[in-house]
DNA sequence: ATGAAAGCGCTAACAG
DNA sequence: CTGTTAGCGCTTTCAT
């Protein structure tokens, strides 16, 4: 349209210094005169001229992107992860490329290769994929600068929460109302490598111990992490002769499903069976539901924020980010009638 | 780690061809014999060889990439959208580069400005945010290709909804249903130049005008299209002398905010008080919400093939698909009482 | 069908 | 503090 691009060329004449020098001043370079670098930035701004991406990265070496690895996009989790880390990355001038990969238990295909990822990004956040999958190690091991949400690696930055604590808590809870018969909806029944949903049962199982129970296999039903899942586990949950009288939820999407479940069979959570979830979900207030929240926002930055560090100084910052979580009570746990 | 990378020159020496041999070989150009693609091919297999994104870039003056530029990133319309765009340019290996921008009725400054994109992305596509902003216009005026979502522009292909008949719609079923003193939850007060807003309002409008009636502004109130903006909005609503037995809610999370508002009164949904919204939101089942569902996905989907096409072919597609949208009725509608 | 060669626009030593 | 000079690794005419 109007004609050639300018170039740092362009610049450089009609400022009267060199190429060099150009991109000393515009990038804020030491060894730069201040009005050298006032006077190309004045002409820069003149001309309208941006440094162009990729002709600086072919000479840099350096890409300016990460790369985001996460199986869902627009799943409530992982879409409120995603702000938190574009609220990072946009404000250092990172771009940010996007990888859903779809539910790795379906398949695992499309976690981009090693090829894929090479040369195109400084580094990547993998969120909440199962460590254990060969093409997570792959990702992780490629010698790129990684950052971990809701997931760990032995050596690499994270961020996440105590799956064993919130678990525990959120079992604790109900306990201390008095419940002793505890339903368990968890996320599959196949033992994937997953560590989140072993560290919840753990938690669960660690609870009902200390207060000299055990768990009875009867009382657990898997809900597949989603709401249609929670409501077919709360139903075969209520079909079965010995009920629960509350139940912990490994998520707050699953607990809507029970939710839902009771309602269908005209009971009310809270005054008929306490359900408990985890995450503090968006809609989790507006159900009434108690749940331990987690600060899932915050977990994207702060590990958006390691990944940045590393970026930054080349230092790996080896440290694993363990994030508070919270019990908040709400109306779907009431102490237990037979109290 | 493994020294030099391997280079386009390093495979043309092996394969015994030039560069320039390598380089149509690999991209699948035409005039180049069989026998030696493949065996390019293989040596390039081989050495584990992926052509440079930056080197490619530089030299064709193509990014693979498009931006996407959305208000939001998590919340359910958006990362919704995001999805289904995300599905075809994987499919189609073109990076996704995300620019959350923000409410842009409170800030446009991170809307990314020409210069930014420039050089950077082969296309853009901007979500829901409003046409008339100065901002948004310079973007999809800057000549580079665009599609729109949930917003319209003269000659730029988009995907959205009828807003006036989805609408229309919701009210004309609670007309239907024998309800006359209808309130509406709508989205801001404030004039902003968004037209869907305005869209949703004159399908309200026309049905009531269709019905014989028409609209009382005390019947109004504003939501922000949040739910806690839908909760107040109720509350106002149910605070007046003249109560609606029936209430249009701009979209699904303002109309869980009114349920709120409806439960917190001591009222039930339906029963009390009808309510519908627009959207389809995951939730609304949950909530046994009466909404008009739209194909939010299949939007992004839509949107994002005619920029693929667009791309390849470097026609601009002219057209502006509207998807169809659909009433689901649930529990939260129920024929008037005083009918 | 293939090769030679000229860039693409910038950065990074190295000199000065 | 600034300029010179090689590239970075590919794509793309233009020949052959």
């Amino acid at each position: 349209m109007t004609g050639r691009n300018i170039t740092i060329r362009d610049v450089a004449k009609i400022a009267g210094v060199s190429t060099a020098t150009v991109s000393r001043a515009l990038r804020g370079l030491p060894h730069v005169d201040g009005a050298t670098r006032d006077r190309v930035a004045r002409v820069a701004e003149e001309l309208d001229y941006v440094i162009s991406p990729s002709a600086s990265r072919l000479a840099s070496g350096r890409t300016g992107t990460i790369a985001i690895v996460t199986p869902y996009v627009s799943r409530w989790f992982f879409a409120t992860l995603l702000s938190g880390i574009d609220s990072v990355f946009q404000r250092a001038g990172v771009d940010l490329l996007l990888f859903g990969v779809g539910d790795p238990s379906v398949s695992t295909e499309r976690i981009p290769s090693e090829r894929r990822l090479r040369g195109r990004v400084d580094g990547l956040m993998v969120l909440a994929l199962p460590a254990a999958l060969p093409e997570v190690q792959n990702l992780v091991g490629m010698g790129l600068p990684v950052s971990l949400v809701g997931m760990t690696a032995s050596s690499v930055p994270s961020a996440s929460i105590d799956d064993v604590e919130a678990a525990r808590m959120a079992t604790q809870h109900l306990l201390n109302l008095g419940h002793v018969d505890i339903g368990l909806i968890a996320g599959d029944i196949s033992p994937t490598e997953f560590t989140m949903q072993d560290d919840r049962r753990r938690g669960f199982t660690a609870a009902l111990s200390g207060a000299g129970l055990t768990h009875d296999p009867v009382l657990e039903a898997s809900g597949h992490f989603t709401v249609a899942g929670g409501e077919r586990a709360m139903t075969v949950l209520l079909s079965q002769p010995k009920r629960p009288t509350a139940v912990f939820a490994m998520s707050d999407e699953m607990a809507f499903g029970a939710i839902r479940a009771l309602q269908r069979h005209g009971l009310r959570p809270g005054r008929d069976v306490s359900i408990v979830g985890v995450d503090g979900h968006d809609i989790s207030e507006l159900l009434d539901l108690t749940t331990v929240e987690q600060p899932v926002a915050e977990l994207g930055r702060v590990s958006a924020e390691a990944l940045l560090e590393q970026l930054r100084t080349g230092v790996k910052p080896f440290e694993t980010n363990v994030l508070p979580t919270e019990l908040v009570v709400r109306g779907s746990t009431v102490p237990s009638s037979t109290h």
